[in-house]
RNA sequence: GCCACCGUAGCUCAGUGGUAGAGCACUCCCUUGGUAAGGGAGAGGUCAUGGGUUCAAGUCCCAUCGGUGGCUCCA
């Protein structure tokens, strides 16, 4: 007689065992029609799954009930659309080896092994997603069988598969006593594959999908292994919800920084200045000037000290901090003494000695530099420059550090993933009182950024420790006690948080700002890292009250995270709109004809003397027209138009980026609202001050 | 780093073995105008680089460099 509570709360008993599908049909006719699976104790099932004791059990459907997409519907979906899709393929390309076939974020794939000489285009996806909606429009439901192990390994091999005999070894290994399979409608008769599940009832549930496109990859990952191609699709419970996926994929497509930051000359990226490496141009480094001056002003008002460092250091120091050798893959070889190369050179007869010097490198009575990788051991040299009394703590340094990283050449992209790039960096040494205090201060700091920016939709991920990896420097202890900082610290903040275990630094857990952008997009931003390991492998210390040394902690705490990204995260988020305060150029003068060109310099000027306003004049012997055209395209937040009308009255006629006319006003007003939308930070506009006057 | 695709004028791109093209941008001339392209003329290219095949290569082949997508990675 098990009693089946709901996610409501309320209990029903059932006499026997029923199955979800039975529990929904019970609830009402509407959700056993919706009811795509069901999930037992928190564990995601087939609709048809027997349940037989008490337990927790809630029906998924389509939306949740705060009206999103369920992301247990989606999965199942897409689960069941990668079924559809191999099903499909194998039809198409005889022959084709399955091998494994999740959900992933925004889809699925399919890795598979087509016969020598017949891979699958991305012309033949017509064909594929025609034979899907056959088999969808058949409504075949997915039928679950399982068997002991040893008879399912025999059918196994029976069919020839190595992938899927190593898929079926794997759950094996973890501990499966059976396995189990899924037929797209009749077992023996109907397609099947070797899977875990849970599906969809039946095919014709797969509202709405898509074969987006190819990709290689490997069997296990390992491109030693077999290579394979993988097909991505995606699928929704209805048309409408996959045209908005496209739609947003679109939308991304024509918000990519990179392009949109060579249209409006906001960053170049030279191939014989090196890849990965971001030159600024004059509109770009206008947006990274203000948003520098903004976080200059924000830390000083919160007690951090300004302090600059070079841009490299001894090798000697990096050992110390652990960075050197350990990460050496990812670092820009050492630069090495001149005594020390041309030793080596001599030791070897002139010729190349690179092995020689890189082993000579990896022992520590050899010395040269490091391009820094990180900011933080420098800082600390700051910190170590004076003895400390608790007296003095805490001591909160900041600095925009410029790092070099050898990022792999396959991974550089644009301004998100670059081989130099400038942290908002700070680091605070406090006492362990102090802790909490200090973690609400960057915290703080952080989330005003976010808030000034206007990426008001976060939330926060907790980073830490992947216990099965040795990469982490630092005392169980210490971790343990930072963690648990950490944790409470988000705690808190009262958004919403994960713990991602395996995300944190590799000296510190750490607190992660993960703001979605305004088509949906999550990126990671600030983040606020603890640190006891630092403080311990430096040996720093302060001088408590009780006259003995002790060990500060360190909070490493970047609210960009690094410039070039949070400006190309930026372009994407206002798709080159930028607010008035950031916009390289905020106002551009069009006048209708060179007769109003004193006019034209008169509103220049009124603007320019009311400081700190870019403004341009377009004198170019252009038509209005073009001019308007032109300065749309470069996205100039407010254009002026002048000629006899304004200059009579003293007025301008404003034309906004986007709004078009929104009509004139006295020349002397303008600038007072001009200046209130810097100053606001955009949360009173020009715009909105004009058609309220 | 691995796999696939790509590299033609400042930019976006066409050109599939037979005399290097278009639009925009640029320079000059005409046009002086009220809310997203006025007209005309001109200049601009060792077709990424280096080899090879061919009577003939932007085009086919190889290598190198660079880019894009994906994999792996991301302190």
């Amino acid at each position: 007689m098990p009693r089946i509570t709901l996610p409501d709360g309320s209990v029903r008993e059932y006499a026997e065992a029923v199955s979800g599908a039975q529990i929904a049909a019970s609830i009402g006719p509407g959700l056993a029609k919706a009811a795509l699976g069901v999930k037992v104790n928190g564990e995601l099932s087939d609709l048809n799954r027997v349940i037989d004791r008490d337990a927790k059990v809630a029906i998924v459907t389509e939306k949740s009930r705060d009206g999103q997409l369920d992301a247990d519907a989606l999965y199942l979906l897409r689960h069941s659309a990668a079924h559809v899709m191999a099903e499909a393929i194998q039809r198409l390309k005889p022959g084709t080896q399955l091998v494994y076939g999740p959900p992933v974020d925004n889809g699925f794939y399919y890795d598979m092994r087509f016969p020598e000489g017949g891979g699958l285009s991305s012309d033949e996806f017509a064909e594929v997603e025609k034979i899907m909606a056959e088999i969808i429009k058949e409504n075949r439901p997915f039928c679950r069988y399982d068997m002991p192990v040893d008879e399912g390994m025999k059918k196994l091999q029976s069919e020839g598969s190595k992938y899927k005999l190593d898929n079926a070894e794997k759950a094996i290994e973890a501990g499966s006593d059976r396995l189990s399979f899924y037929a797209t409608g009749q077992p023996g008769k109907d397609w099947e594959d070797l899977c875990r599940g849970p599906h969809v009832p039946s095919t014709g549930r797969i509202g709405a999908f898509k074969v987006m496109s190819l990709a290689s990859s490997y069997w296990h990952g390992d491109e030693n292994s077999d290579r394979l191609t993988r097909v991505y699709g995606t699928a929704f419970a209805n048309q409408k919800d996959l045209d908005h996926h496209l739609k947003m994929l679109d939308e991304a497509r024509k918000r990519d920084h990179r392009v949109i930051g060579k249209q409006l000359h906001l960053i170049s990226l030279n191939e014989d200045v090196g890849t990965g490496l971001v030159l600024w141009l004059p509109n770009g480094a206008v947006i990274r000037r203000e948003l520098e001056e903004f976080l200059r002003k924000a830390r000083s008002e919160r007690g951090f000290v300004w302090v600059n460092t070079p841009h490299i250091g001894k090798l000697n120091l990096y050992r110390t901090s652990g960075h050197f050798p350990y990460y050496a893959d990812s670092q820009f070889p050492p630069l090495v003494d001149p005594e020390t190369l041309s030793a080596s050179l001599l030791a070897h007869g002139g010729g190349c000695a690179c092995g020689d010097l890189a082993n000579a490198m990896a022992s520590p009575e050899v010395d040269g530099f490091l391009l820094k990788p990180m900011n933080c051991p420098h800082h600390i040299k700051i910190y170590e420059a004076q003895q400390h009394s608790y007296r003095d703590l805490p001591v909160r340094l900041a600095e925009f550090g410029t790092v070099y990283r050898y990022e792999q050449s396959g991974e550089c992209h644009g301004m998100t993933r670059v081989r130099g790039f400038t942290q908002d960096d700070s680091h605070i040494f406090c006492t362990p009182d102090q802790l909490s205090r200090e973690i609400d201060i960057d915290i703080e700091l952080a989330r005003m950024v976010l808030a000034e920016i206007g990426l008001n939709d976060y939330r926060v991920r907790v980073g830490l420790r992947d216990p099965s990896s040795s990469k982490y420097v630092g005392s169980a202890e210490n971790w343990e006690l930072a963690e648990k900082v950490c944790i409470e610290s988000a705690k808190g903040m009262g958004v919403p948080m994960t713990m991602e275990p395996g995300e944190a630094a590799f000296y510190g857990p750490k607190i992660d700002f993960v703001a979605k952008d305004s088509i949906g997009r999550e990126w990671q931003l600030g983040t606020v890292q603890v640190d006891y390991n630092l403080p311990e492998r430096f040996g720093l210390n302060y001088i408590g009250a009780d006259n003995e040394k002790h060990r500060p902690i360190m909070i490493h705490c970047a609210p960009f995270g690094s410039l070039e990204r949070f400006i190309g995260i930026l372009i994407e988020h206002f798709a080159g709109d930028f607010p008035l305060w950031l916009s390289p150029e905020q106002v551009r003068i069009l006048m209708i004809s060179e007769k109003f060109a004193d006019y034209a310099a008169k509103v220049k000027a009124a603007i320019d003397a009311a400081g700190g306003f870019r403004a341009r004049i377009d004198d170019s012997p252009e038509r209005l027209q073009a001019k308007i055209r032109r300065a749309t395209e470069e996205k100039t937040p407010y254009m002026l138009i002048v000629g006899g009308k304004d200059a009579e009255a003293g007025t301008v006629s404003i034309r906004h980026r986007t709004e078009g006319d929104i009509g004139s006003v006295p020349l002397d007003q303008f600038v007072e609202m001009l200046r209130e939308e810097v100053s606001s930070h955009g949360r009173s506009t020009v715009l909105s001050a004009v058609r309220d006057s």
